[in-house]
DNA sequence: TTAAAATTGTTAATATATAAACTATACACA
DNA sequence: TGTGTATAGTTTATATATTAACAATTTTAA
C-alpha cells in the first residue's frame, strides 16, 4: 500500500524525493511504534533499552560508557542523556560512576538489575525484530541496508 | 558507510533485522536534523511545514482540515495536534475555525499569512529535499519506496 | 608555561510525541 | 425515543529530542 494511501490523501507526492523521505519517516515511527507497544509490557522505552543494548555491547574497557559516548552513538544531543539516564538511574537500570582519567566525565554502568533484565528481555526482543520484518526476506533487508546507507552517505554534503 | 562504522561501535550486529530497523531509525533521524537545520531559518519546524503542505494540498471541501483528520494523516496522536495548533495559530500560520456540521470539532485553516509563506517556502523546499536525496537516483528512489511499503505492510500483522 | 580552544555534563526553555481521563457531541441500534 | 457506543478536542503527566548558556576540566598551540 502506498503512503498516499496509507494516509488518506487526496493529493499524492509530485517530488519522487519527498516521498522517498517521507516513506523513510513514517516507517521509522511505524516501527517505533510498534517497538514502544513491546517494550511497553516491559516497562521501559525503546531508547532506554538501546542504552542497555549499547552498555552491554560497546562497553569499554571502564566497564560503561560516557554519556559523550553514549549520544554520539545515539546521534541524540548531549542534554538529551543528562534526563533519559536520570529515568533509568531512578528505575535501578544504571548508575553513574566518576572517571578515574577524566573528572569532567561520568561512566554509566549497568546495574546488576538492569544486565538480568537486559538478559531476560533480549531473547524476546529479538523474535519481535524479527516478527517486525517479517515484510522483507534476507536478501531484501541486505538490499534496503545498502540503499540507506546511500541516503545517509548523500546527506553527508 | 555502514552504521556500526558511523556510530563507532566496537560490536557490530548479529541480527540481520535488528540492523535493518536500525538503518531506517537513524537514516530517518538524519533526515529530519538536516531538514531541522532547513527550515530553521524559516523560523519553524519540519512538523509544522507538514500542516502546512497537508492544508494546502488535502483541504477538504470546508477549506481545511479537522484535527482528528491532522492526525491520522501524520500518524501522531490527536492530543498531540492540540500544542502544535496552538504554537502555528500564535505563530499567525493557521486558525481554528467551527464546523457547522459537527460541533466538536474545529477546521484548521491556513491564515492569509501562512498561504503566502508556504508558496514562498515551497520551492526552497524542493530545492533541498531533492539535494538531500542525491545518494539515490530516481530508480533507487522508486525501489526504496516500494521496500518500504513492504516493511510497513509486514507491520499490520 | 600559559592562554586559547575544546570537551563534559547540566540547566532551562522549547518542540514533538505518548497515554489516560474527561466533557461534549454525534452515531447506532433497539 | 432512549441507551449504549464512538468520536473530537483538551488537559495532565511523562518521555524524547533540540538549542543556548554555563562552569569545570582537559587539550592544544604558541
Amino acid at each position: 500500500m502506498s503512503l498516499k494511501e496509507e494516509l488518506k490523501l487526496k493529493k499524492g507526492f509530485d517530488i519522487v524525493e519527498h516521498e522517498a523521505a517521507l516513506n523513510v519517516y513514517f516507517t521509522a515511527a511505524c516501527l517505533k511504534k510498534r517497538a514502544d507497544a513491546f517494550f511497553k509490557s516491559f516497562s521501559l522505552t525503546d531508547v532506554q533499552f538501546n542504552v542497555m543494548m549499547l552498555l552491554v555491547y560497546q562497553a569499554g574497557p571502564e566497564g560503561g560508557l560516557s554519556q559523550a559516548q553514549l549520544s554520539d552513538m545515539m546521534l541524540v544531543n548531549r542534554a538529551n542523556i543528562t534526563t533519559l539516564i536520570d529515568r533509568m538511574e531512578k528505575a535501578g537500570f544504571v548508575i553513574r560512576t566518576s572517571d578515574s582519567a577524566d573528572r569532567r566525565t561520568n561512566i554509566i554502568r549497568l546495574t546488576a538489575k538492569g544486565k538480568n533484565f537486559y538478559t531476560k528481555a533480549e531473547p524476546y526482543y529479538d523474535q519481535q525484530i524479527k516478527k517486525m520484518m517479517t515484510g522483507l526476506n534476507q536478501s531484501e533487508q541486505k538490499k534496503l541496508i545498502s540503499t540507506l546507507e546511500k541516503v545517509r552517505a548523500g546527506l553527508k554534503e
